[in-house]
RNA sequence: GCCGAGGUGACAGAGUGGCUAAUGUGACCGCCUGCAGAGCGGUUUUUCGGGAGUUCGAAUCUUCCCCUCGGCACCA
């Protein structure tokens, strides 16, 4: 079967076929780093991640750039708000943005470009669009691009009509910009000496929204991309721009073969905005919840699917969660008290199956929802042929082995302590010891101190399991 | 106005023409257990927003209707 990705340039589901056959060039956008990173761009970076992630399971060679936009509008106002310099602003919340990747397992990008040090490189583009006709300068000093000059393209990837574009009613018309035409947008925007800014051939000024992602994407992607994908809200007018001015400047090549985007985040059923003061940053949310918990909830639902925060709905994702890991748990102990016999009670088929049925559901615009179904069902079996029978270490490894392979790609079984199990957690020593207390109890039927050591235990985060193999006890999760 | 997503069992959420509609959560019952936990089996589930139609056969196709949500130059 062949890998099938959605494109919303053409709205269809397409056989993936890179432009250069195992080598795959992605540009995912990043975020623009003036305030600490919410649960929207968790989703988008984390289902990403497993995009790229499933992309080098299959064999390909990925290349993975993901920029940070460290100047910009907002993060000039912020600065201004707050008194800092908007260099130490947009440098603390990118380490901020940085540590929240690492946390939430996700892979950093072969290169994390920023704008404020691309500078030369953007001048360079906007005079190349100057040069060829596509972009204009204004007497303020402003580059816009000339939209008139690709018409043709207008609404390629939103599929809106010129006119639709016109009167939408968020298509507002600013009165200090000085372009030719409303569907222009600007480049190199003018500043005047206080403001953040460099020296241009135009004059003072800092970039636009839209070019940072066209010259970083051409020099450390290529000028034509296999994937690149971002945020549904990026669409328009972003992607859009990005293909306008990127095509122009590379002489019409087709700028990305396939543009995916993740679908929303919601609060309750409500978008998130600071506005309804329903925003949660993801350092918020760490706090409440392990970084696995959160990681779990979002490749658990297909990234193109809405998908609805809610404590509830993460507390049921931890709960779902926890049955794989218990899975794995039992295993471990049964592997533990396996001997090598060689016994298999069909187990590597079963894996076979498995792994087929993952690669055929991830192969299908990367359902995860699905690939994890197949995980549930399998765990099922598993735990019945570790109850039944006795299969040999060799088997229970390769059982192992498996979640520890398609965990490369979704990064589901991460350590999963809660920050509230950290700090007054008992040491290894300590629990034997009151497990062999209990032990003793327990062999004399004193049912009472039994319990009460395994309620003490279970205060302090340690689960007792009495089996048949033994006690066993687990950190909870 | 334009564009898009979606309505599936208590809830969440796969499935796009054909075995008893995945899977998870919850609830209940049973097995196991001193009890509990974990696990296993079962029930909740002949049903896919509503009508009409196509078909040997539809949650899946056609058509009409109802409803929800999102985007439209701040945005992942």
């Amino acid at each position: 079967m062949v890998l099938k990705i959605y494109n919303t340039l053409t709205r269809e589901l397409e056989d993936f076929i890179p432009i250069n056959g195992k080598k795959v060039n992605m540009y995912v956008c990043g975020p623009t780093v003036y305030d600490h990173c919410h649960l929207g761009h968790a989703r988008s970076y984390v289902s990403f991640d497993v995009i790229r992630k499933y992309l080098i399971y299959r064999g390909y060679d990925v290349n993975y750039v993901s920029n940070i936009t460290d100047v910009d509008d907002k993060v000039i106002a912020r600065a201004k708000e707050t008194g800092e310099d908007p260099f130490v602003l947009s440098r603390k919340f990118t380490d901020s943005f940085i540590e929240d990747m690492e946390t939430l397992a996700v892979l950093p990008p072969d290169t994390r470009p920023k704008v404020t040090e691309h500078i030369p490189e953007i001048i360079e583009t906007i005079s190349t669009l100057i040069d060829n006709g596509t972009a204009y300068v204004t007497a303020r000093g402003n580059v816009y691009y000339d939209l008139t000059s690709s018409k043709e393209k207008i609404g390629i990837l939103s599929h809106q009509t010129e006119e639709g574009l016109l009167e939408g009613s968020g298509c507002r018309v600013d009165v200090e910009d000085d372009k030719r035409y409303q569907l222009d947008f600007v480049l190199w925007k003018t500043a005047t000496e206080e403001e953040t800014g460099w020296d241009s051939p135009w004059g003072r000024g800092r970039p636009g929204w839209h070019i940072e992602c066209t010259v970083m994407s051409m020099k450390y992607g290529s000028e034509q991309l296999d994937i690149h994908g971002g945020g549904m809200d990026l669409v328009f007018p972003h992607h859009e721009a990005e293909i306008h001015q990127s095509e122009s400047c590379s002489g019409n090549h087709q700028f990305s073969k396939y543009w995916m985007h993740n679908g929303f985040l919601t609060i309750d059923k409500e978008k998130m905005s600071k506005s309804l003061g329903n925003f949660f940053t993801i350092k918020e949310v760490l706090d409440e919840f392990p970084a696995a918990t959160i990681r779990f909830f979002i490749v658990y639902t297909h990234y193109r699917s809405t998908i609805d925060f809610s404590k509830e709905a993460l507390e049921e994702a931890g709960r779902a969660r926890k049955r794989l890991v218990n899975t794995i748990t039992n295993v471990e102990h049964a592997f533990e008290n396996a001997a090598d016999t060689g016994e298999d009670h069909g187990l590597t088929e079963l894996i076979n199956e498995t792994r087929d049925a993952f690669i055929d559901s991830m192969d299908d615009d990367f359902n995860t929802r699905e690939a994890i179904g197949n995980l549930f069902a399998f765990g099922r079996k598993v735990n019945s042929i570790i109850a039944d029978q006795k299969p040999g270490k060799g088997s229970l490894q390769d059982v192992l082995d498996f979640f520890s392979e398609v965990n490369q790609v979704l990064g589901i079984f991460i350590d999963d302590h809660g920050p509230a199990n950290d700090e007054h957690a008992l040491s290894d020593e300590e629990i034997a010891e009151m497990i062999e207390l209990r032990e003793k109890a327990r062999a004399e039927k004193d049912w009472a101190s039994s319990d009460s050591i395994r309620d003490e235990l279970k205060e302090k985060g340690i689960i007792i399991e009495d089996g048949k193999e033994g006690v066993r006890w687990k950190r909870e999760i």
